[in-house]
Order: structure tokens, then C-alpha cells, then sequence
DNA sequence: GGGATAAATGGGAGCGCTCCCATACTCCTG
DNA sequence: CAGGAGTATGGGAGCGCTCCCATTTATCCC
């Protein structure tokens, strides 16, 4: 079924359908409505690539996920979040989802190849990019439109635009809160610090300490990236130190730090306190529950699309930055709740 | 860049650069490497929605998630696996992955009318569907191309090609193996009884509690839907039953069983031993590791993108069914690897 | 070496839409 | 009631490819 027949059984010419299907307000009442009666009776629906042809847009948007889909959605919440919020706004924007992973079987280059390549997208989103992710300059390069879920490298900075929340201050907050609950030995589990929240964290870290006059001691620092099991293996490394709080830069991250912690016998927050970042679904999880920051992942990704598709239809400009609110939500492992500090 | 412009450049007809591009075996070798030259320096690609217009093809297939995505991914590593599974095949076989989940402010029907109106997509697979799901008739009656990676109900079994396991088997081999190792009151704590997966596992623990001559007992059966908290409630209940062992259908569900017996003070395997289904990560992450009936989950996706393009290009005919082999995983949790019988 | 056969190439038509311009029709106003 | 502004409709062109058929060029064998 096409446009024509619809345009045949209604007596009309193909330009009036035409203006039927895309709402334009010059047809009369009494055409519309037939037109409209023999494209539902006979369940027509207008062919996308044919419109995509003359248009030059597919309404189809790229998630980019340059990392095997396992190191993502493993056990973490947090991408079943973003990817929820970017599916609702992608329906209610009448788009449809491209997702594109990156594959065991292949190089991020063979990736960044694979992505830049598809000429099918109107635009795409970039979600969890290295700092000097070689993709961001290829996509740059190919000229697509793109918006980052991540702060990008300062060398493109005025090139993209992203949505994100301020993580420094967010952490920089949430050292502070340690600090205020009478903490002073505070380690610090890292997240990837390739990637712009995990060195942001650090940064934060370090800030609240010296702000506060506490040393930044390298040895109270371990690399991690995120994960559960780095959480768990760089908390091993820190015990050694005899800190008296930790402050890790996931939940999941905790969540391993939490376990390391009581293999050496020892009790969160009695004897460790512990916070984490994100107020994951394992923030709850975890015994005692995480102090953690909360943050709007799911609101996050609407936000990327939306922005995304501003950018697309030119009603905006970039680069944009959209940060969101953070929020600090205090639970038992970081031992202030019933000391003197409820901040 | 259009291919005309390619053409131009290397000096021949469109015809001949669309030939190069698609290999056909009717071109010099000298003209060959030409156009090829002209479009890797000119960094042509072609585009898709002018080739899919002619062709009727846009490699583009639909993945079909029935649920909001957090019932999907929330900690469990299922859909994680398949997802990679599809996403290898996909781009092995150079197609695209478009990503198609239910959200949460819309309803199964409005979800069913939005995918089946999707005229993008070459094919779809369809993921956990319910037995008497109404998206199955409605793709089926749009004439779509689809595969599920779910047996579908009988009254549709001729008319849909599936990649699945032999539920019943597999879980009548782990409840024989219960059996074996001396349990006789052996409880179940049910998948999702609306999806196939679910009640072909429960048939197969009906069947080997038959075959073995011992009762089937309702009171024995507790209903839940693979998830952790469902397991969990459904474990209370039971606990009065006085059960030695309980075959639950899947591992997340298992674990939450192993949380209900711990905190009733009773402890696995001794006083009652639990077995899974599905040998997720979670399964060695359960205190005891978890017994449990492995199956190639990833394979399964490939096998479902591979099956479902084969039916695209209409080089195996519908229904086609592909069964996968399951593999029982003994390990700590059924104490039966220090007993009498290792299987 | 010439005719038959095969290989290589070119160009028209058409996929199903949208957009633009031309035309027809409506209605108001002086 | 003529004229003009606005409203409604129709039809050609073209988006960038592929496919088919016609034509040209190379190859082969007696």
C-alpha cells in the first residue's frame, strides 16, 4: 500500500495525502477526514526509507556503547537506568533506537570504524567515552551530530555537547561529609580514571581534603574502575593504611570495598566507614545501606535525547552542557547518622 | 558524495561502481580497482536508505523487549548475555540492531501497536514473550519476519520459528538428580508460569517426581517469575513445609531461596538444598555456588539473528526450531557432590 | 580470421515519498 | 460584481540507489 493508492481511493492527488499525514494545515476539514478514513481502513502506513530519501532524516538515533555489553549491564544498574530514559523519550519523540555495541570480537578501532560508518542515524549518543576516546574525533570527523552522557576531554570541549552532573562538587560534598562526621584517614577507591566521572571524583577527593587542611596522601588511593571486583582487590591494597573511612566512586565499587572489609574482619561503618556514588539499586544491598549520591540517571538520558534531537532540528545550538542535580543521601555505612554530624 | 559522483570520477557508468560495491563478478579487475581506489579516497559510503528503497532490505532487525528494561537487566546477567550474543551476529552478518523495549508509560498494547508499525526493520526477534502475548499474533499479522528465543504457544507453534532449550528435559534431568542424591520432599519455586520457560520447567519437575513415583504435592509449589524477590517470598512460604530440597527456576530466583533459608536460621545444603537453572554469574556468587542446568545463553542470540536472517533471505523456510544443549552444573549447593551421587 | 559465445559496460526506469510551483477555487470588500 | 487575498489542490521533479535490458568489447575455437 502506498501513498498514491490512498491518494486514488480518496479522489485526491498524492501532494494532499501527503499534507494529511504531516499535519499541514492546508487541507479542509471535510478532505482530512477522508483522507484520514481510507488510511486507517486500509491500515496504511507511509514507507520510512522513502520518506527518509527526500527528507534526509530516518528519525532513528544512535547509543553509542563502546565496551562489551557485559562490563555495562553486569550487575549494576546503572545502564538499565540511562538506557529506560532514553527509550522513553526516543518513543515520545516518535524516534526509534539504534543500539550499537561494541563487540567482543572486535578492536575499538574496528568499532569506531564500524559506528562513524552507518549512515542511517540521524545522530547519535555516546555514552561512557574515554577522555581520549579515539571515537569522539572520528565522529567529530564523520559530522554527525552527537551528545556525550559523559563530560568530554577539554580539547573538545567547545565541539560537544553532553549532559552530566557536576561531579566534583558532588564528590568534593561528599568527602566533606566524612570530614564533618570526624573522619580523617579517608581513602579513596578511584573509578576509571579514564573516563571524565572517574577522574572528576578524584579530583574532588582531593580538593575536600585540602580545603579542609588534610594531607592528599597517594597511598590512600587505589585505582579502581567502577567495578565490583576492582573495588574489592584495591580495598585489599588499602588496608594496610588503617583509614578510618573510604569513600568509593560507585556503588558497586563499595560494594566490593564493603566485602574486602569484612573479610579482614573488620565492621563498616564501626570500625571503617564506607560511601559510594550513584544510589545504585545495590546501594540498598549492601549491609550496612550505602551512603551514597544520588543522582537522576533515567532523567539523564531523556535529557540526552532530547537534547540530541534539538541539536538535530537545529532549534539549539552547540555545544551544550546540561548538568543535573546531585543529592546526598545518608544511610548507616558512613557511621554519621546518629554521631553528631546529619548534614 | 553520491555514487554517480564515484562513477564520474573513475570514469564509468553508475552501473559499474554499483556492481564494484556489491560485488558482482561482472567487472574487470582493472575497472574493479579503480572505482575502488576513487571510493576509498573519496571515503564514499552509500546510502542506505536509497539502496533500501530499491532493494526492500535495510539490514536493519528489531529486537523486541516486552518489559521495561529494569525487569530485563536489573542484576541479573540473562538478557546482558543475549544481547551480546545477537549483537555478534548482527554485525558479523553486517546488519543493525534496533532496539525495541516496552516503556514504563505505556501499556502492552500500545507497545505491540508501536513495534508493529515499525515498516524499518527487516525482521524481529521477539524476547520473552508471554504465552498467550498479544504482540505475537499482531507482528504474525502484519506479516513481519520473526524468530523467538521463547517456545510460543502451541496454538502458534506452526507459524513461528524459535531457538530455545528443552526446558522440560533439562529440569527434569536437575530434579532426577535431586532424586538421586536421596531428596524425596523437593519443592519449586516457579519461573514466570505465563512464559514457556517457566512452565515447561515446572512440567519437567512434575514429570520426574512422577517417573520417580513420589507425589506431587501443591503445597510444594510456590509461584514466582525468575526474579530475585519473588524467590525470596516465595521461600517463606514454603519454609513450613518441611521441605529437604527445593529446584528453583532460575538462579536469581535461587538465590533469593538461599536468602529466605539463611535467614530462617536453616542452612544450604544441609538442612535444605537448593538448585538453580540457567548458570548466570550470580550462580558462583551464592553462598554455597549453586548447582544449576547451564545453557549457551549467548549462543542463542547468535543463532536467533542468524536463523531470523536466513528467513529474510529466504534460504530456510518457517517454522524452524533450534533447540541448544543444556549441561547440569553440580556444584556446593545440592550437596550431593561429597554424597553418594555425582551425576 | 570470422563467427559464435562470453564478459564487461552503459543507461533507462522506478522504488515511494516530499517539496515546490502552478492552478483552481473561495470568500471578502469596496 | 470585479479584483485580490487567501485557501485548497494537483502534478512534476528529484532524493540515490538497483535492476534489467541493450550494447559494446574481449575471447575462443575450428
Amino acid at each position: 500500500m502506498r501513498l498514491e493508492d490512498i491518494a486514488e481511493k480518496a479522489g485526491v492527488s498524492r501532494s494532499t495525502v501527503s499534507r494529511v499525514i504531516n499535519n499541514d494545515p492546508n487541507v479542509s476539514e471535510k478532505t482530512r477526514s477522508r483522507v484520514w478514513t481510507i488510511i486507517n481502513r486500509e491500515g496504511y502506513i507511509p514507507n520510512p526509507m522513502a520518506r527518509a530519501m527526500v527528507t534526509r532524516r530516518t528519525n532513528v538515533i544512535g547509543i553509542v556503547v563502546p565496551q562489551s555489553i557485559n562490563v555495562f549491564f553486569g550487575n549494576n544498574s546503572y545502564y538499565p537506568q540511562l538506557l529506560q530514559g532514553m527509550s522513553e523519550m526516543i518513543a515520545a519523540r516518535d524516534n526509534a533506537m539504534l543500539l550499537m555495541l561494541q563487540n567482543d570480537s572486535e578492536t575499538r578501532e574496528q568499532f569506531a570504524h564500524r559506528i562513524t560508518r552507518n549512515r542511517l542515524v540521524d545522530g547519535m549518543i555516546l555514552c561512557s567515552i574515554q577522555l581520549d576516546d579515539p571515537i569522539v574525533n572520528q565522529v567529530l570527523e564523520m559530522g554527525h551530530v552527537m551528545v556525550s552522557v559523559e563530560r568530554p576531554a577539554d580539547s573538545v570541549k567547545d565541539r560537544i555537547s553532553y549532559v552530566s552532573i557536576d561531579n566534583l562538587s558532588a564528590s568534593k560534598r561528599m568527602v566533606q561529609h566524612l570530614i564533618e562526621g570526624g573522619y580523617r584517614r579517608i581513602g579513596h577507591v578511584t573509578g576509571h580514571l579514564n573516563i571524565a566521572d572517574g577522574r572528576d571524583r578524584l579530583t574532588g577527593y582531593r580538593l575536600a581534603l585540602e580545603e579542609a587542611g588534610l594531607p592528599v596522601d597517594p597511598d590512600l588511593i587505589a585505582e579502581g574502575n567502577f567495578s565490583h571486583e576492582y573495588g574489592y582487590e584495591a580495598m585489599k591494597t588499602l588496608l594496610p593504611q588503617h583509614l578510618d573511612a573510604v569513600f568509593a566512586a560507585g556503588d558497586t565499587t563499595a560494594q566490593g570495598v564493603i566485602e574486602a572489609i569484612n573479610e579482614a574482619g573488620l565492621r563498616v561503618p564501626d570500625d571503617i566507614a564506607v560511601v559510594g556514588f550513584d544510589d545504585l539499586d545495590v546501594a540498598l544491598q549492601t549491609v550496612p545501606p550505602l551512603t551514597t549520591m544520588r543522582h537522576p540517571i533515567q532523567e539523564k538520558g531523556m535529557q540526552a535525547v532530547s537534547l540530541l534531537l534539538d541539536l538535530i532540528d537545529k532549534v539549539v545550538e552547540n555545544p551544550q552542557q546540561i548538568l543535573l542535580p546531585t543529592q546526598l543521601v545518608i544511610r548507616e555505612s558512613c557511621g554519621t547518622k546518629k554521631a553528631h554530624c546529619i548534614a
